[in-house]
Parts: structure tokens; sequence; C-alpha cells
DNA sequence: GAATCTTACGCAAACGTTTGCGTGTGGAAA
DNA sequence: TTTCCACACGCAAACGTTTGCGTAAGATTC
């Protein structure tokens, strides 16, 4: 079991310094020519290769990306990841991914381990109870200590920084205007409760759409879900025996269940009811009967945020103070679900 | 923009030497407990927190664990890696997670990366590409170094370090059994191409499963699918007009789109014929008919071979020249895919 | 043969820790 | 007053790099 090989033993067998060798790997001019070959021959034959730490404690900056997302079993949130990898590692850059549980504790956790050394950056999307809590220290910290931090998706209005968003309020719009402009006028909406941001957006933009088809606004199509996991037996009592002959759910799994408890209730989608959700997933890609969606176009989302947090860590802090926030388009899928 | 504050800078202040700070914060006999208190009290103010960098180099090791998975956009080997960071997390270490994207090379420059001072040992799942290509010098250099790596799913049998697998031939044969015991006789399978270690397991399990029931294996029921992207018109293709009364699919894909192939050509699904899949992931659970499939406890898994690698990272290497295979019961999910 | 210039290398500091050991100070014992 | 012992603290090395600068030895110039 040979240990990993550094650059003191090369410089002891060679019976040069260690400087000697740093330099001659580097292909400095101050060495000989060959000394150079003799030292990367030797190097090639015992696979040197520098050690990250070392370098990281050096250069004070570790070229890694920290990602902290709520969930890590959750189609969204990975190709988010899809996306910040494939330009980070462009840049070369590492990703590490750690995921908060929607717990704020280990958001907290996470953020701080990371922060105290491990990366340079962040791109984070904050956990349900950090949303509930609104305790944002440890974001302000991280900032104030010089680390850049990109918020996305769940993002948090107090916090001045880069963010990288989707219009969910438009997205809603779209999506509710859809179900109108197919002739439905009873379009019920089930949501998260308000204090996730994205849900009240999204209510907000389903509410927008239904004022611009002079539609009152009724509180009994509106089902505000708590509890993800006992989501069936809620959405099964609002939906029964209900006039309605449209649903927008905010997200893949209430559009799901809100197909499957109205074909138990006997109601066919899309002949009876159209379903639309939100976030295109691989759910709404395989079911049938093929779910109609907003796609939120994950890994764009990654793509722009590590795109703007490399900027960040790579201009002079002076020019640093100017923050941006970036809004990707959402686009209607059409599939079965709202085909009339 | 207060930097993040050092011992020394520390030291500076409360006008002491670097070790007397140091000591202090570890609460050592060997400062005054005046000194103790002033010192505790200042770092506090100041929030500090070791630099792990710092640590890592000199305790030569990292307090994390490099993961490294096919995809990252995939429900299994997110589960896996939720039962990675529950362990993990819970012994203090951290979690890196890279994709290899399937690709060889990626495979190998994120292993070098993390294991050049990143990652004390890996949680490693094979790229396709690596299996085809035979090449796995980067997993015996990483060890040979000291690294422990424990390989997980898609394991590689040439390579002798700790394994967490499920059986996956015999998983397969439950699943064709049950398919037998229900009644079916005509039982197609979908599998992959031979080189991916798990589709060729699985489809000896399901002809294992024929010759039990003394049934002749029909080269005309096997289809092997290459291109994962155009299983569709592959598997549409093959169903065909075929007169068979069940299908077994080894993953959730396959078996979601053989379902909606066979509705297409006006049969149902389980009436005229019965589904099992493999992997338990969302679209089984939510699809309708919703799914029969294999369980693989993708966090079981994770979490077995997360305790394997955290044994080996913290035994004396004395003995640690003894490698296990740890096999994950699959079992059974039945759901409405193969009721009768 | 002396003065100067090159060439090729080594020294040492720095990044932020930890820790064994050495040491100055003060008080107590003799 | 001398000796000794705790006590409280600092020194320095180590982890593996990088890099500016100093400096030998040899080559060149006059």
């Amino acid at each position: 079991m040979k240990q990993k090989v550094t650059l003191k033993q090369i410089a002891k067998e060679l019976d040069v310094s260690i400087s000697t060798v740093s330099k001659a790997l580097k292909d400095s001019a101050e060495i000989s020519l060959d000394t150079r070959q003799k030292v990367k021959a030797f190097a090639k034959l015992y696979n040197y290769k520098p050690n990250n730490i070392a370098l990281s404690l050096k250069n004070r900056k570790t070229k890694t990306i920290g990602v902290i997302i709520p969930e890590i079993v959750h189609h969204f949130f990975t190709t988010v990841i899809g996306g910040v990898e494939k330009v980070a590692n462009a840049k070369g850059y590492n990703v590490i991914i750690c995921s908060s549980n929607n717990s704020f504790d280990k958001e907290v956790i996470n953020m701080e381990m990371l922060a105290s050394g491990s990366a340079d950056g962040f791109i984070l999307s904050v956990a349900k109870e950090t949303q509930l809590k609104k305790d944002y220290h440890h974001i302000q910290e991280t900032m104030s200590q010089g680390m850049p931090v990109v918020l996305f998706d769940r993002i948090i209005d107090e916090i001045v920084c880069d963010k990288v968003i989707i219009d969910d309020a438009k997205g809603a719009q779209m999506a509710t205007n859809h179900l109108l402009s197919i002739g439905c006028r009873n379009i019920a909406i089930i949501t998260t409760v308000d204090y996730i941001s994205v849900g009240k957006l999204r209510t907000n933009g389903y509410l927008r759409a239904l004022r611009g088809y002079d539609i009152p606004e009724k509180e009994e199509f509106i089902l505000k879900i708590e509890d993800v996991g006992n989501c069936e037996a809620e959405i099964s009592e609002f939906l029964l025996n209900k006039d309605i002959d449209a649903v927008f759910a905010v997200n893949e799994l209430f559009a799901v269940t809100a197909t499957k408890v109205l074909n138990e209730q006997g109601k066919t989608v899309p002949n009876d009811v159209a379903i639309i959700g939100f976030t295109d997933g691989i759910l709404s890609k395989h079911f049938i009967p093929s779910l109609t969606t907003i796609s939120q176009h994950g890994e764009d989302m990654g793509i722009r945020a590590a795109k703007l947090l490399i900027d960040k860590l790579e201009c002079d802090d002076t020019e640093a103070e100017e923050y941006r926030t970036v809004i990707i388009d959402t686009s209607l899928v059409e599939r079965k679900s709202t085909k009339k």
C-alpha cells in the first residue's frame, strides 16, 4: 500500500530541494532542462498529484462550490444540480452537495461546515423551516465573511444577493390562462400553505388569471395542503362532488394525485376535468394521461446560478457590490391532460 | 466585510501566543482559567470557527466521504445518497457527491480530484462506460493509496473491496415467480444489454425462474435495449402482436413504457398483460395502474455502504485487510399491475 | 587574473492548525 | 537566602504547497 507521494519525497529521492521539484513540475525556466525532465519522469512514475488541501490552504480558495438543497430525492433539485455541475466542471470547479432535509438546523450546520474552509461560495435553496422561522443569520454571516451566495427557487427577499428564480406568479397565470383558453371556468387550485414562497406566488398567479377573465375567486376552490404525506386524503375530500372542470396543481405530486382521485370518483381526465401541473418532471411526462405542466427549466436555473456564482468568485472583490436577479422563463408543456 | 477570524488574530488582539489561544479553546488545564475565559469570550464574539482545511492538512484526514454515482437525476441513486448522508452526518462526516454522467473519463477525473485531498474514502457505483471498458485503474490506484472504496449496485467483481449489492438475480427470479404464481406463462422480459452487470443478472434470474417451471426460454420474448432514449419505439415494435400475458421490465422506465405501449396497442394492464418492474421509485408508485415492483431498498444500501466505509476509515489499518459484501434483501411490492 | 554576469538551485516564509516540550516567574519550603 | 516546584505560557515543528529572493559555482568579459 504505497502512500500518496509528496513533493518532499520526490525531493529526497532525487536529492534536490522541495522548491526545485515544485518549480520543475511547473516548467519554471529557473530549473535546468535536465533536472526538469528528471523530476517530471519521477513524478509520473510515482503518479504524483498535488494535494488539494495544501493548495487550498495556500491559495485561500478551494475551487469548490457548495450546493445546499432542501431535498436530495427530488427531481427538480437534481436537475438544477445537473446544470450547476455542467458549468462548474467546465470552469474547473468541484461541486459539493448537501441536503438540508428541509431542516433549519441541518441547513445551518451544513452551511457552517462548508463555510469553514470547504467551499468558496454557495448555491442555495432554503429549507421550509428556514422560510417559516425567518432566521437567516447563517446566510448573512457567510456572506459577511466574503463568501458569495446565490439563492435559487426558494429565495428570500430580505437577503441581498444574486438570485435565480422563475416568475412563479407568471407561470401560474400562464397555466391558469391555458385552462381558461380551452374553455374551463370552474378551476380549482391545489397549492401549499402560504409560508412556502413559491406556493403563495403561484396562488397569486392563479388569482390574477381569474381576475383577467372576471371570474370571482371562490374560497371553496382553493386547497392549501400542509402535510404532503397525507395529501391524497385531503385532495379526495376536497374534490368530492365539486363542480369543477379543471384543476391547477402547484406541483407534480398534487397533479398526479388529483388525477388519480378524480378517476376514483368516476371522472376522467381530460374529458371531465382538465389538469395542469407545475414542474416538468418524470411523473408528468410518463403519467397516463401525460400531464400538461409548467416547466421550470431546472437545468437552466443551475447553469445560471453557477455562472453568477463563479463570476462573483473570479472578479475582483472591489467591483462585486452589484447583485443580479435572473428570472428564468417558464414554459407551457402541453400534453394530454388538457386536451379537450 | 469582516474576514474570517483566525487563531493568529485572536492571539494578537489578546496579546498572547497562538498556542495559548488554541489550548484555551480546548479547555486545556495548561492555561489559567482566567485566560481561558477571556479567549473563549473573544472567540465567541468574533464567531471563530476552526478552518477545516488547515485541520485536514494537519490531521491528514478530511472527515468527508466521496460519493460518485452515474447519474444525479435518478431516483434510486438519490435514495442511496439519502442513506449515506444519514449515517455520515450522524458520525460527523461530510458527504461530497459527484456524478460521472456515465462517462468513464468524468469518473476518473472526479475520483482523482476527490482522492487528492478532498475525501477520505469513496462510495461508488461505476459508470456504464467503465463497465464496458473494464478499465479500473483509477479505483485500484485510489485503494492502493490507502483510501477505502465501497462499491454498490453496479459493482465490479474483479475489484477486491467492500461491496453492497442486492441479489439482482434473486430479485428478478422473485419477480418472475410472482408472475408465474398468478398464472402467467408467456412472460416477456425487457432488459438492458449484457455489459450492464445488473441487467445481465436480472436476465439470468428471469431465466432461472422459467426453468423452475419447466418453461422453455424463447429468444423472441427477450428484448435487450441499448439506447434508453429510444426505448419506446423498440418496446412498441417488440410487443406488437406478441402473444404474452406478462412483462418483466428491469427498470421503472421500461415498465412504464411497456404499459403505455400496451395501452396503445389495445391491451389493458393488468387484465390482458401483467407488468412487474424493478426499482421502487416514484413512477411505479404513482402510475396508473400502480406498478408491482421489486424494491431495492436504496436507502438501506446507502446506510450499509456508509457504515462499511466508516468502519474501514476508523479501524486501525492493521486489521483492515478483510472485505465484506453485504447483500441487501429485495422485496416484492405488490400493486395493481399484477392484480388479476 | 579580477570583475561581472548567468545559471541552477536552495532557503524560508506563508496558509491555519495542534501539541510536545522548554522556560520564565513566583511562591513555598528548607 | 537558596532551592525547588507548579503554574502559565511560548516556541517550534509539522501537514504539503508556492514563490520571491539569496547565493553558490561556473562562464564570460576585459
